[in-house]
DNA sequence: CATGAATGAGTGTTCATTCAT
DNA sequence: TATGAATGAACACTCATTCAT
């Protein structure tokens, strides 16, 4: 069915176009017009793609996310324990132009869910999965021992994201302030304080000696 | 002789509630009628206190961080070093209701700074205020031998805004799963890391001890 | 298919009724909400086919001149020199309901370009369109041997926008003073003094004969 | 009295800054606030000296009327005919700042005039005022026997009424186009008009002569 | 499928006015 | 007498949505 294939690109296309929009304007400019606009179609036209303007950005927020998802399982692909960890936070921290705009749709989408139960429901599903996804594999680094005992795998999620939305937050607010370098540093500070005593008596030096 | 007000004071209390308008309904429902209902005040009356509705976001978040800052002032009086470092960041993290509500300002405002000059310009200022203060305590714990030798100040001031921003984010979307003794957890495990090497050896115990 | 209008049709009617609405309650009473009663449409409707209400008016202005510009000239088919510029003439002057109601609205302007130099430039490119049709007329007639050697064309072209607009302020302010007749006596008056000495030992005698 | 003359004169400067805002800004631009701010002194004051703003606008015009009708009878002292009536017109034409200002003032009001009955009747008794001086004089030049036996005082008088509102207008829209030179030559040529054949050969003449 | 005309609610803002001090 | 705080209506404008074509 050729037809349903157009019907998923289009409606990809208008999704990326929304987060064009959100990126350079805030979410307060993604506007049905200039959303129509930018994604080069009518007003009326994305009525058939979407039920209303929520959808728009429900569904913006989870293709971001889609996107993001698939680039790590991409990335990680034959790796296991804390080298996938890594490969996957590599992925989720703005370091290039790409997850620049990811994080900006991102941090848009947080303020916008303060008044916004249904929107706040969408962001907890979406933190559930990545958050597993990194659990997933800091239990798969404890098998295989690369762990140190003092290591709470909750705890460790959790530290790896609440990283990943400073860091996002600050990328996107002080650009200049946060280089890919320095999100490299404390990714790596963090990841070696998981590690075995012996293997971190100087946290990150380790794992950042790779990181360029 | 007018009619007498205490126009600071009133001032404050539109403020004030415009701030527990945008915690509550997000900064996209923060409208001049919401905030004159909360205030209890008429609409015509804001433009005696403020030029527009962005001069009453900007003050209010202006407002809010003062608040802030008078808090760790006052509470890290007579401290240096660490101890008033950790202090201050018991005050910036959000581990109350109150602290909860002002969280909640601050991550409206990073969505409206994406499509807004000024608003981001402000934000700049307000962060380099806490940045430099942080930095400050750092630098007194240093000269007071309280900091390992490969603890570099300006990035371990990075790590704690991050985890400021990170941990607001997180626990104004998800307050939930980021409860305080969780925060005060990953702040200590934080403060411990830039401690002496033989004083952490399991980073976060010794400090994580009178936490409660 | 789109829903068929006739965009320049509903665009004119539009202009039109804004100038009912200018006549009728001044050019302050010509708001959004006046003109879209008189117009029989909504408020947000406007939006498509003006920018804003500035548009509108200046639209409406344009609009009211095109209009007489066209009778202007459609009248004067056929006809040249004096005999042209007569015709013309009793175009611009407010003789009759309909040119009534041009002259409020162009009254109404006046005031509005005081304070606006949008308005102002506008006013000016209209002007210089009259300006030159009058001008041509009398340069024909002058070529034509009508007028009299002192008959200075710049002075005559000045006289004659003068007693226009004249005229249509006080036929609009003092209507019952001013009528139709009058204008005309005026008229050929002036007419009568650009001719040629011989030909107006009384001015205005000939011309009137056949005013009526 | 001295109080009442203080309040005349307060009164009086409240008027003189009417004009000047209205002269300056539009009619639109007069509110209150502008207003107060150009006199110096608070919005409630305002009520004092005034019903409303309808009464402040009112009183404004003729207060710029009687201004310049003392300055007609203070200039046309001791003339008589056609000499006070030519003197008497060159205190209505704007040939100096201060009647410019006048100007704009007077053009502000006319489109003010359609939507506002009360305005209309007060721009009545207004131009009654100045028809009858410009009568009179005219009359008086009859009888001195100034006048051609063809000249109709009732149409005179409003030729030059028309005269005085058409250069006013085109004064206030355009002011390069119409200088003092050029408004007396067309005063000239309009008194010219009215006088004796054998004294007006050629019209304009003797009375511009002495016009610089 | 697709368009764009049309609607009406909601926005920030300005304003003349009133009134307690 | 004089101030300016306070009100509420009216304003232009933007927007998401609906619907006839």
């Amino acid at each position: 069915m050729p037809k349903i294939v157009d019907w998923d690109q289009r409606r990809d296309e208008i999704l990326s176009a929304t987060g064009r929009v959100i990126a350079r304007d805030g979410i307060a400019g993604a506007t049905i017009r200039a959303i129509a606009k930018e994604a080069n179609c009518s007003r009326g036209i994305l009525g058939h793609y979407f039920d209303d303007k929520a959808d728009i950005l429900s569904s913006a927020l989870v293709h971001c996310h889609r996107r993001v998802g698939a680039r790590m399982s991409h990335a990680s692909a034959g790796q296991a324990g804390l080298e996938a960890l890594r490969t996957v936070m590599l992925e989720a921290l703005p370091l290039d132009e790409r997850r620049d705009l990811e994080a900006q749709i991102e941090i848009s989408f947080w303020g916008r869910a303060l008044g916004n139960a249904e929107m706040r429901d969408l962001q907890h599903s979406e933190f559930d999965r990545l958050s597993a996804r990194l659990r997933g594999h800091l239990e798969e680094a404890a098998q295989r021992g690369e762990l140190g005992p003092a290591c709470d795998p909750a705890l460790a999620t959790h530290e790896l994201l609440v990283l990943i939305d400073g860091l996002s937050a600050e990328r996107v607010l002080y650009p200049n302030r946060v280089t890919p370098e320095r999100q490299i540093q404390m990714l790596d500070r963090l990841l070696g304080s998981f590690g075995l005593p012996a293997a971190a008596p100087e946290p990150g030096r380790a794992a950042a000696a790779d990181a360029g």
